[in-house]
DNA sequence: AATATAATAGACATTACTGTTTATACATTA
DNA sequence: TAATGTATAAACAGTAATGTCTATTATATT
């Protein structure tokens, strides 16, 4: 009954998720340079050798990890700053549903992804190409919109570093403390305050669920 | 002759100089994790043991690290927001100049400095402080041009969130392309466009001197 | 219920590091 | 130039990790 309908999980199979998963967390939790095998399997009480029937090893894992975020974040965002808009202050607002829904962008992988990136060469460049496309994806969406070229290429890198910056930073402050600057973040990135109708749209697709 | 007026350099004494320069370059290129005593001393082509003649332990080290931090960066940075200014462009062209000076501020130490706090406790807390000392030096400056409370907050914020951002991405171009950039970042953060003087000031400063 | 396959645990070898001890060499100055 | 204090190197002990091999246990299929 409990059981019902919840999709099959097999007795062992399908373990290197939950692998993937406690790297995952530690990776974001404490960097790279804490993805051990031993404190993973400390973590999932499991015997540290039973982790290299699923993975040749550490490094293998690692990729995996690189992977996970590749598909995931980059991918969200240039989907958002593609979204039907009117304004440039809707368009930026759409774009804004990246930094406060986590399921849209993981910003603490991205930030440790970002650190790693600093003693690794290889993932260094897949980070600086992933960069690129995301400000490529930006700068499109000002120019939607209309403005110079030298416009469009500042406030693009202004959007984009500002919110790498409050990752980094590690900004620790509930949702609705972030959600009342956004308007004025607006003004900031655009020239323009968001309209009343703006502002209800981007609100209620974020008011329930909790903080943080 | 050769050796006339210059401090005297005594033969052995002053060595921690030594290991804490090794240790900050390591830090800077490769993150905390990788100062490590043996590294050290094979870039320095010293014995490893003779490290400890000069420090107690590996975290005497760090703190060491620390504290150099400490007395170098955020002081300059709130100097130069402090400096006389007639106009708010004038101002955060003072204050770019933390941002193209490496000898006013140490920005690739920061970034370091950042990622390490992010798994030392201790130094998260230190760093949190720093950073809102920081914003604080930056908001006053911004409120001495007659900014709105909400606007001097967030001016504020994008200004060194951006930067935190940018140091972040470890972005690599040259000095003259950042330059060139600046007027146009001036406009997005005060709303007003540098003036041909004011301009010209800040350019003589950071005309000189190679790129990187 | 028997068998094949998936998964885990324990013991072992190896590596990279930290920190201590001891013997030796070097620089300074009396 | 001899004595003192400064600095280094080599050898040792200890720890935390990685990865391999082998025996055992759990699960799924027949």
């Amino acid at each position: 009954m409990q059981n019902g309908n919840l999709i099959k999980k097999s007795g062992w199979r399908g373990s290197e998720e939950l692998w993937l998963d406690a790297a995952h967390k530690m990776l974001i939790e404490s960097g790279v340079e804490s993805v051990k095998v031993m404190s993973l399997a400390a973590a999932l009480k499991l015997s540290r050798t039973s982790f290299y029937w699923h993975f040749d090893d550490r490094n293998t894992l690692l990729d995996a990890l690189i992977e996970r975020w590749k598909a995931h974040n980059t991918g969200n965002l240039i989907a958002q700053t593609e979204l039907y808009a009117e304004t440039i202050s809707e368009a930026v607002l759409n774009l804004f549903d990246c930094w406060i829904d986590p399921q849209l962008f993981d910003a603490r992988m991205d930030f440790a992804i970002r650190n790693w990136a600093h003693h690794s060469a290889k993932l260094k460049q897949i980070l600086e190409l992933t960069d690129e496309e995301r400000i490529d994806a930006i700068r499109a969406m000002f120019a939607r919109f209309g403005f110079s070229v030298e416009q469009v290429d500042v406030r693009a890198r202004t959007v984009y570093y500002t919110q790498v910056g409050y990752i980094s930073m590690m900004v620790d402050e509930p949702k609705s403390e972030r959600l009342k600057r956004m308007p004025a973040y607006v003004e900031n990135f655009t020239g323009l305050y968001p309209t009343e109708s703006e502002l209800a749209r981007f609100m209620s697709r974020h008011r329930e669920g909790q903080d943080d």
